[in-house]
DNA sequence: TTGTAGGCGTTATCAC
DNA sequence: GTGATAACGCCTACAA
């Protein structure tokens, strides 16, 4: 069944069946009509590939991300179809992992399949190296590049991101108002927003006038997460805290099930924020404080960017919402 | 850059050139590499829509699913992308919600785009109704139809899933044999799993002759998750109960959150069973003991199933793997 | 408003 | 082993 068939049978010519099939305007109803019943009643559906060679375009976005199946990420991966399903688009989503050789690798095959675009989920594409971003700007000669939770200056990127700085800074300062000023701050990786939050919470002792101590800084690899070797040696090396800021919910409550084991009070002796606002943070006890940033925003925002720049209006290259704190039970404010 | 482009800068006609991309057998190794050369030293990747036209396939294939955020749907897409991506082919991901009327669009919608193939996950594509899984049979005429979890008869039709029944009525055995005979089954619908868990559930009753108590099977809604009216009403109607056979794990917790608010001692006064041995397990406390239904494993059999029906060989219709028992701190066997 | 014809970049079928 | 050339199904000037 192709655009042939349908022009015989409504008996007009393939270019009038195509210019039904697009909308065109220069078209009579009564022949748009004609055409058009044939074509439901034929159960026709033009076809992609064909399609495709002619407008350069498959009206398909890909999604990269390191692992979908990480629970932040997944969210991000819905709303993201959602909103591109709504607006005609479809999606090929592709899992990076967390090897940069394994990115670009990724970022090229997708770049071969024709597609109108691409959006990075998650920050920890943004490398330190200018030369290791660099595959990402080479990309953005091709098509739109749309980043969420990350930044990167340059021609056609885009950036969506949560205002992880600001975040940080107000929740530790509520911390610290709240009379813990031992804070622990616990991050996963050195990526663009565990960056962002490090500067939030160093801002946050600096405005207060104490000093950062960097034994409260942990940067926690998979292994730390697995043992509790992490909170072994901080108590080894005689290094208390009252305070937790953790850069995404699963870590704090890593720190939460610690505190619970050594009977430690929460919130009394013990405050916790977690990161992310995820659906863990209602399963512990005492159910997480948590900053939310907001994932779905994030997503319609870069939708409606996205579908911006495919009419080529002019548009914003970096858009920062901002977050907010829910509080729960493992601070008392 | 086409195949004009490397036919020419290669010397050769764009015959050859096609041939050495597909390596077909007819080239002589010194033409190869001379082709091989110009391709990469320009940068060439054939354009996907010209190939669909020829070959009628896109390399894709559509991976349909309610909700992509669901945990252990995420888990599946994630699993299921590196699996086929592994294999050349793309995943398009479609979030279809739960609407029957949705699922069906949803999948025409894919139907029309030339994929290889559809995988369907979760049992929730499963009707009741006869009538209403016709969709999913008429797909399958024009392509292999996968489904995870789930179970339908038909041509084209393959079914990968775990052995819900007998993991079921094993664990429920187990509680029972525990000398907890009061259990609630909570499960959040009909579908084609949460059918056979609640056939398991009856069966390990009636193994120990034990009458099933209707009032102690739970469909629990929306609504009943996010309040805690489920558990109050049964307290009201003055049902008690000693064990908790979930269907997922987030249902488990919300019981074990019920108990211990009650102050109910787990596991002694209560033990709890969740499902799908989610990351949710390991948040709360005590940690919960699930039943592991091993997505990944279900996932690399889809693939591995797939891909013998693309190659034409035979290829069972229905594989069932068993899950296991992950025990933790809300059972104590 | 409608139709004709050429082009998009491959693959596949012939010849040679 | 290799090279023309006709599909593939659609879009879009250009012509009528």
């Amino acid at each position: 069944m192709n655009i042939y068939d349908i022009s015989q049978k409504a008996g007009v010519s393939i270019a009038t069946v195509s210019r039904v099939i697009n909308n065109s305007s220069n078209v009579s109803e009564k022949t748009k009509q004609k055409v058009l019943k044939v074509m439901n009643e034929s159960d026709y559906t033009p076809n992609v590939f064909a399609r495709g060679l002619g407008k350069k375009s498959m009206q398909t976005v890909g999604i990269l991300c390191m692992d979908s199946s990480d629970i932040y990420i997944a969210q991000a991966v819905y709303f993201l179809e959602r909103e591109l399903r709504a607006r005609g688009y479809n999606s090929i989503l592709c899992c990076t992992g967390y090897q940069l050789k394994d990115k670009q690798s990724s970022l090229k095959l997708l770049l071969s399949k024709q597609i109108d675009a691409i959006i990075l989920i998650g920050s920890s594409y943004i490398e330190e190296k200018e030369s290791d971003v660099a595959y990402i700007k080479n990309a953005a000669k091709q098509l739109p590049i749309i980043l969420l939770n990350g930044h990167l200056e340059g021609e056609n990127i885009y950036s969506i991101l949560c205002d992880d700085y600001n975040a940080t800074k107000d929740a530790v300062l509520k911390l610290i108002d709240n009379h813990k000023k031992e804070i622990l701050f616990l991050y996963r990786a050195a990526t663009y927003s565990g960056k962002q939050k490090l500067r939030g919470y160093k801002k946050a002792h600096q405005l207060r006038n104490l000093p950062v101590n960097e034994d409260l800084i942990c940067l926690c690899d998979e292994e730390a997460l697995n043992t509790t070797t992490l909170f072994d040696t901080l108590s080894k090396k005689g290094i208390r805290f009252n305070g937790v800021m953790a850069a995404d919910d699963q870590l704090a409550i890593k720190a939460l099930k610690y505190a619970r084991k050594q009977s430690i009070l929460i919130p009394q002796s013990l405050e916790i924020i977690g990161y992310n606002n995820s659906i863990l943070g209602t399963c512990c006890e005492p159910e997480l404080t948590s900053i939310d940033n907001k994932v779905e925003a994030i997503c319609t925002t870069a939708t409606t960017t996205l579908m911006r720049v495919f009419e080529a209006e002019d548009s914003t290259s970096k858009i920062v919402l901002s977050s907010t704190l829910i509080e729960r039970q493992t601070t008392r404010f």
